[in-house]
RNA sequence: GGCCGAGUGGCGGAAUUGGUAUACGCGUUCGACUUAAAAUCGAAUGACGAAAGUCAUACGGGUUCAAGUCCCGUCUCGGCUACCA
């Protein structure tokens, strides 16, 4: 009698598997045919941060889902592209060289090769001969190229402004990196800081990458942050003039219907006109309150919702009443945002009519609210007809935003305008370990890209990795790193010359390093460019990408980055993800986070050593409930999976063929049912329906068929144990097929509800379904119908589809 | 405050297009095997009830022959967002 024995046969089957490169793609140009016509699937999970710790079990979650839907399309005779690759930049590396002085490179390496074991260890199906590191030269060598090519195109440029700083770290942060005013690695409070920064131009694209987003396959959660993080709006631009002063002032407006509101204009602290407005008066005021709001944190101005504010001594012309109206400073108005400047309309927008009661500002109605709307005492933002508006009275507020823009179109002062939220996106990191930026200065300043045949511009060893507190990072350190000389154009002369030039030290965002590997993992060894054509067009986009991070940052990127390349010619798609699976969290067991500090982590690779094996594990993860939501660890349930594996094993191994074939409807029926989970990613079910079916033999019998079709559908969740019983069975792990005749039987069941309650159950042929009449006088024959149908039939309703039939008594 | 999810047995969850609510797993109980235990195998398991049956999908209404599913209102939990003019 022998036992399931998991350590035995997954250690087996892994040897196997290595040995034959079990799961290398098929290469365009190389094993393919020409026309490129077999169907691919091109499936990859965002590729991990290799940290110290190993793998956790969300790392197994999101790995399995994309190793059961590789290995599900594998044996449905797919050419599928399962690549892995890690994201190796970043802080941790560089923090623990500082404390320990052991290099990010040395640290990195340690701590790929750790994961690899341990992900060999889980049975992936992953094409090990396209990893990719980017951290490693010939990888960034190519990213570097990639902001060459952004450079080339003015969509990379650098701009003095004030930056997010993380005073722990010593580095700008992108917006997207800020949480809540907090550091996103090291949670400190974060301060603004004036600097001279390199930035990706994305807002080039924010409409296109607006537009795009509803066509995609992604949750619907995921695009509506993407829709909000750009923000568009449209409204309009308008110029107020200031009294007896040359100066305009522009607002930006989603409403210029309620311009006859306007009772008066409040600029951003940080808005340059301001210095013209103040009077000899209100100078002092007005200074004082902006070096308040300069020092403030950004926290402190999120907190404080009570309006402060100053007046600057100026008044405006309102261009609809062509009064006087008063120019205020205040800090919720964002100098980040549409012009800096607004017109308040305190009767119409909450924000202005709050200042206006605090301040004792003018109110003024010009919208009348349609009859019916509830009288809300404070100010009235909806629509309605317009009131104390001039020639525009009585108009509709909807009609009067076009009419209104194009009055002041006609007299100059005012136009359509779109607004977006997104800022460009700021890559410069004051840090060591990052891909260096390709960009030399000369004395006066001026900026030189490094020529793409001296890529890479590699990262020098140095000994200590802190960074100084000028905001340069420990590259500036390597003195012989820092200086070259090369030969440029000079931009005065426009001449060729040699020219000692100092290298930038501010590295890339690891986000530009992840911004385009899916496109390298179609041709990972590639000398010659990021990406090979052929491949690329064969490969890419891909199917179904699977992460549960990153809803805005990364994902608004990789989209950026690939409109950008098709736009040069090297991208055939412009859209980089088909498919967007996001998955859930795995908590503790008690609900709560898994943190080492609260010691309530589960290390995956205890439950295989445990004895459970990894086919359990993996099996476990995808029972444990719908992938997209969080789920908490369950030790017991563990064990539920382990016991099915155990039984599939009995089965196969330890008990006696059935010379019956009373299995055939319910083995035809679970291939069914398994095929189209898988296809709607409803993992849990397909478990589920493999355990039934599993029950079933056991209750009736097995045959060789059902073994055959057991093991075949076990493949995507529990690998070894699958591929060893199908080794026994002398079999393939070509996906089954069903036979729909296979699942109808000769006699159907037919509910019977009186007033849509299950009174009775018949048992008919099959054909009488054809029969309403039939079944009709069988399910008045019921004794328990009759019981309830006392007063008489007032109608019956027959749906064949549903199998049931609905008497509505008197 | 705004937007988006979710709420089903003791627990995790299933019900895909409005059509038998509670699949599958855990737990619990009983039985078989065993000197005994574990493992394994079998049975039962929403609540009340002897049964017939009645009541149950957060709560209150509605539409429908029929509602976990659709509509309106309320509550609770989670996520995102937060003065974006």
């Amino acid at each position: 009698m022998s036992r399931y024995n998991p350590q035995e046969i997954e250690k087996k089957w892994q040897k196997i598997w290595e040995k034959e490169q079990a799961f290398a793609a098929a290469e365009p140009g190389k094993d393919l045919p020409k026309d490129l016509k077999t169907p691919k699937k091109y499936i990859a999970e965002m590729f991990p941060y290799p940290s110290g710790a190993g793998l956790h079990v969300g790392h197994v979650r999101n790995f399995t889902i994309v190793d059961v839907l590789a290995r599900f399309y594998r044996q449905q005779e797919m050419n599928v592209l399962r690549p892995f690759g890690y994201d190796t930049f970043g802080l941790p590396a560089e923090n623990y060289a500082i404390k320990t002085g052991i290099s990010p490179q040395e640290a990195t390496e340690t701590n790929i090769n750790n994961f690899k074991k341990q992900l060999k260890r889980l049975g992936y199906a992953i094409d090990w001969s396209r990893e990719i590191n980017t951290s490693d030269p010939e990888y960034y060598r190519w990213t570097q190229w990639c902001f060459l090519q952004l450079y080339k195109k003015g969509l990379a440029y650098r701009r003095e402004s004030y930056q997010w700083w993380c005073p722990v770290d010593q580095t700008v942060l992108a917006n997207e990196q800020v949480e809540n005013g907090h550091c996103w690695r090291c949670g400190s409070e974060v301060e603004k800081k004036k600097m001279k920064q390199w930035f990706f131009k994305i807002t080039d694209y924010a409409d296109e990458l607006l537009n795009d987003i509803d066509a995609l396959d992604w949750p619907d959660k995921i695009k509506t942050m993407q829709k909000n993080w750009i923000g568009r709006s449209e409204g309009a631009e308008i110029e107020f003039e200031v009294e007896g002063n040359k100066n305009k002032i522009k607002v930006f407006t989603t409403r210029p219907d309620t311009i006859f509101g306007a009772t008066f204009l409040v600029l951003a602290p940080e808005h340059p006109v301001i210095s013209k407005l103040v009077t000899d008066k209100t100078k002092e005021k007005v200074d004082q309150y902006r070096e308040e709001t300069l020092k403030k944190s950004e926290i402190e101005r999120q907190e404080n919702k009570e309006k402060t504010g100053v007046f600057t001594g100026s008044y405006a012309i309102n261009p609809g009443t062509g009064e006087k109206i008063p120019i205020w400073i205040s800090d919720y108005v964002l100098m980040g945002y549409g012009e800096g400047a607004i017109m308040a309309v305190p009767a119409h927008d909450e924000r202005d009519f709050e200042f206006a009661e605090k301040f004792d500002l003018p109110v003024k109605q010009v919208i009348e609210k349609p009859e019916g709307v509830k009288d809300d005492e404070k100010c009235y933002s909806g629509e309605g007809e317009l009131i104390n508006s001039g020639h525009f009275n009585g108009t509709s507020t909807s009609d009067a935003r076009e009419m209104v823009v194009a009055w002041l179109e006609r007299q100059k002062i005012g136009k359509k305008k779109v607004t977006y939220k997104m800022r460009d996106w700021l890559i410069s990191r004051q840090r060591y370990w990052g891909c260096p930026i390709p960009i030399a200065y000369d004395e006066d300043g001026n900026e030189y890209p490094i020529p793409e045949d001296q890529l890479p511009v590699t990262i020098p060893e140095v000994k200590d990795y802190k960074p100084d507190n000028t905001g340069r990072s420990a590259l500036a350190k390597a003195k012989d790193w820092l200086s070259l000389e090369m030969e440029v154009k000079d931009p005065k002369t426009g001449e060729k010359v040699k020219k000692k030039l100092t290298r930038e030290t501010d590295t890339l965002d690891g986000y530009a390093c992840s911004s385009w590997y899916l496109w390298r993992y179609v041709s990972p060894s590639d000398k010659k460019a990021a990406w090979d054509k052929k491949a690329i067009s064969y490969w890419a986009p891909t199917d179904v990408y699977v992460g549960a991070d990153h809803a805005v940052a990364h994902l608004l990127y990789i989209r950026f980055w690939c409109k950008f390349f098709a736009d040069q010619g090297l991208l055939p798609f412009r859209e980089p993800v088909k498919t967007l699976l996001y998955n859930g969290y795995i908590n503790a067991p008690d609900g709560k986070k898994m943190s080492k500090s609260k010691g309530n982590v589960i290390d995956p690779l205890d439950i295989i050593d445990q004895g459970y094996g990894a086919d359990t594990l993996r099996t476990y993860e995808m029972f444990i409930g719908p992938y997209d939501l969080d789920a908490a660890w369950d030790p017991k349930s563990v064990g539920g999976v382990y016991r099915f594996l155990n039984r599939c094993w009995t089965l196969c191994f330890d008990k006696e063929l059935s010379k019956k074939d009373e299995t055939i409807s319910i083995r035809h029926k679970t291939i069914k049912k398994v095929t189209e989970d898988l296809h709607r990613n409803s993992f849990n079910t397909a478990v589920a329906a493999l355990m039934e079916y599993v029950n079933e033999l056991y209750k009736l019998g097995t045959t060789k068929e059902d073994l055959i079709a057991l093991a075949k559908l076990l493949k995507p969740f529990g690998p070894h144990l699958a591929s060893e019983m199908l080794e026994k069975l002398k079999a393939d792990d070509v996906w089954p097929t069903w036979d729909e005749k296979y699942l109808k039987s000769d006699t159907v069941e037919v509910i019977v509800q009186v007033n849509g309650k299950l009174r009775a159950k018949l048992s008919v042929d099959v054909n009488d379904l054809e029969d309403q009449k039939k079944i009709e006088k069988l399910a008045l024959e019921e004794k328990n119908v009759q019981n309830f149908t006392k007063n008489g039939v007032k109608k019956v309703i027959f749906v064949k589809k549903a199998k049931l039939i609905n008497i509505v008594a008197a």
